[in-house]
DNA sequence: CCTCCGGATTGAAAGGTTTCACAAACCTGG
DNA sequence: CCAGGTTTGTGAAACCTTTCAATCCGGAGG
């Protein structure tokens, strides 16, 4: 029984406090913590007792500094309101959580498409040494993730392809996105097809619509039946303005389907047909691309490209904490999608 | 001019290497980061080029011991997936950008509705000594919230209220947010009103319901009036068996409106209505809660009581601030929510 | 009875930063 | 040329934990 301080705050108590409270060295109380098997019952149930008595609570600061680095992941993600990327996030978590190094955090970053929040975010997280760092970046080559990952924090890309190898990193196959996107189409018996998107920016969305001119290519149709439909982004009003152009063609050009690059853009698209009245997938056929879960949800269900967040998520978790390891190499893992057939393509 | 090793890694350079290298002090090293004013501009010069050369990254572990708290806030989030929480999280972001003392960072954490995350969360948090935590816990009456508040880190509770008031907390007001879902709906001319939800839990749904009871009774319209659908959950999912149930009631019982505990569930409930070939908001008025952004995508714009989102993160981070504060008293501030009326329910 | 052994415990060093009292150097004005 | 003030720079302590070599002790074997 010790006398409670009655004075403000009793200064939160270190380990060097429960010694003393427990009659026992600051090495002891550290091997209760560490090694409990080396410390004799008696001891340990002291300290313990004592512990819980001063409400210790281990300092994780003190840790790291000793230790040199930290039990934690993080994820700085390019949007955090884009279910695409909590899906990704969250197989993340099970990786994590699977470790075998237990003990592990994920912290998640939100960088909101903003390259200054990101630049402090990573600057952060390099100070703090964290055991490594998954990033969707804003730009895949910009000099600060690689200067980052020199110093010796392992660095891994998801859902971008950087330039050189000098990251490990996953992401999906869109070129093959867009051709099973479209071949799909054309199979169902469409020659004229609406590309829905903003291809000028380069990546992901670029590479869709390749895949899409190579459907076409396959089928024996050229370039001029794939219609472009540009975007200024890839959000649902973005879609609905692309409806109203669609619907404003003569019935003799147009696309009796379309492709969007994503599938906010493919509910905007859905949304606008409703409003006109026009059938899917009799009037116009979708597919949307990301397959997020109100895609199956919508009005008219959407056939979608659906690629392996979760799994995306797991690998880039599995390939970071693979880093540490000795003759490590870094790796380029790239998955395959797959089309998930759905109402607004079946007639 | 150093030379540099040659060997395998140059074991990051600390405060004292840059100050040998660049021949001062190591005091001298730390006034040139903290409080570079005090530092000739010819010193300070030498230090700057030393810190680049060696590629000096601050050791934020260090600065936490030494400074006994940390920068960095955490929002422990319920459900990542769930848009209504991530939108949470973006207040809380601009609340962190916008704070005085600045260089604050906000990490997220996704419990995922699972105690044990949550509780690995908790304390790693504390441990780190961060400045404090946002939650939307599994249950605001968990007695680790509170002895962490107790044992010194401000805890503020978000989109819940705990039964005391031991900590700061922001929320909404479900009860008046469902009566003015049902008020509209009766003004509409609806006297038949479906509740579909889970309201068996304690909580937000259990208001939101109890606040549709008042506006029927306020239009002279008794419990009766009130057809409960209940549900397992909230997903779009149990939304859709609602309406297959609802379907298939008699004409002569079948409510003409929906008041939906979610968007997700009114999604769902809209699907079945279009595969079923009932007309919204001819047949079925429908209602949901949280006017996520797909409930203003949907096939039929759903009118919705939109909760404001972001400013509730933006107030639990400003009250998590404020904790600081010498003669701070909890507060709990609880917003009133407002309703977004569309196509589904204006005939 | 002495030695040796192994398990339990200890004490000190180390890890990188910040702070603060203090010393040194430089200026100003008398 | 000096007293007193200001500007720069220094050195050591403190933050809390972990690790590891060293010590201590009781008991077994000779």
């Amino acid at each position: 029984m010790t006398v409670q301080e009655s004075g403000a705050e009793p200064k939160a108590a270190g380990m060097k406090d429960v010694a003393a409270a427990a009659g026992v060295s600051l090495g002891t109380v550290s091997n209760v913590l560490n090694r409990p098997d080396r410390v004799s019952p008696g001891t340990r149930a002291k300290v313990e007792a004592a512990m819980a008595q001063l409400r210790f609570v281990r300092n994780e600061s003190a840790r790291q500094l000793r230790a040199g680095h930290s039990r934690v992941l993080a994820y700085v993600m390019l949007d955090g309101s884009n279910p695409f990327f909590t899906d990704v996030a969250a197989g993340m978590e099970d990786a994590a959580d699977a470790a075998e190094a237990g003990d592990l955090s994920l912290f998640l970053c939100n960088s909101a498409h903003q390259p200054a929040r990101e630049e402090a975010y990573l600057n952060r997280l390099e100070q703090q040494r964290v055991q490594g760092i998954l990033i969707t970046p804003v730009d895949p080559d910009a000099a600060l993730l690689r200067e980052i990952a020199d110093r010796g924090t392992p660095v891994v890309i998801v859902d971008r392809t950087p330039g050189g190898t000098t990251h490990c990193s996953v992401a999906v196959d869109d070129v093959y996105g867009g051709e099973i996107a479209v071949r799909h189409l054309v199979e169902q018996g469409h020659d004229r097809i609406a590309f829905v998107g903003n291809h000028t920016a380069v990546g992901q969305v670029r590479d869709r619509r390749l895949g899409a001119l190579r459907a076409l290519q396959a089928a024996g149709l050229g370039p001029d039946h794939l219609v472009d439909l540009t975007t200024t982004a890839l959000t649902v009003a973005d879609g609905r303005g692309a409806g109203e152009r669609l619907a404003g063609l003569p019935a003799s050009i147009r696309p009796t389907a379309a492709f969007c690059a994503n599938d906010l853009v493919a509910l905007g698209l859905l949304q606008t047909c409703a409003n006109l009245r026009m059938r899917v997938p009799d009037d116009l056929a979708i597919v949307g691309y990301d397959d997020i879960e109100f895609a199956a949800a919508a009005a008219v269900p959407l056939t979608s490209v659906r690629q392996p967040r979760r799994r995306l998520g797991r690998t880039a978790a599995e390939l970071l904490l693979a880093e540490t390891e000795p003759g490590h190499q870094h790796r380029q893992v790239v998955f395959t999608p797959e089309l998930v057939v759905r109402a607004s393509t079946l007639r």
